[in-house]
DNA sequence: GCCAACGTTGGC
DNA sequence: GCCAACGTTGGC
């Protein structure tokens, strides 16, 4: 069954606009250093999943666009490349530490729903993203939370 | 740039 | 195993 997710990040370090400009609007989530969004990464994310591309950290946060997984969780290489700046010796290339998945762009949305758009949506109060201290990078969303936050995009 | 919330590290 | 110190996240 068709699960649902929110993905952060940083706009200056990858953005939609990178994505849409990606071969075949595809990239690789690397990156992630957090166990919570590691297990989700690895267990729980399946190829046809659909995401939610949230960016974070930037003078609008919002969603800004939707994607779908096109490849399950799959050990992060980065974490084994002592140049790269993923690098995590702690990580054994025979028991990866952490994992990754792969995204392709759906459709970039034409009107960012902002997360203070969001905030004031009742329909979406138990959304994680705005939950107090809520950092995890990638995190479950409910289906009709999803539903809710397209349709915000689509007025 | 500030700072609250959170996760991780490491001494004991 | 506890918990203080530290580093990071991310909204404002």
């Amino acid at each position: 069954m068709t699960k649902y997710w929110l993905m952060k990040t940083e706009p200056t370090t990858f953005s939609i606009d990178d994505l849409e400009t990606s071969e075949e609007q595809t990239t690789s989530w690397e990156g992630v250093r957090n166990y919570q969004a590691r297990n989700t990464l690895r267990d729980e994310i399946q190829v046809g999943d659909r995401v939610l591309f949230y960016h974070s950290a930037c003078k609008e946060p919002a969603v800004v666009g939707t994607a779908t997984v096109v490849r399950s969780g799959y050990p992060d290489i980065h974490a084994f490349d002592r140049r790269h700046k993923y690098f995590d010796p702690k990580s054994d290339p025979a028991k990866p530490t952490w994992y990754m998945v792969d995204i392709q762009l759906e459709q970039k949305l034409d009107t960012p729903v902002t997360l203070k758009a969001m905030r004031g949506q009742a329909k979406l109060e138990g959304m994680v993203l705005l939950q107090k201290g809520s950092r995890l990078s990638v995190q479950p969303v409910k289906k009709k939370e999803f539903d809710t936050v397209l349709k915000m995009a689509a007025v």
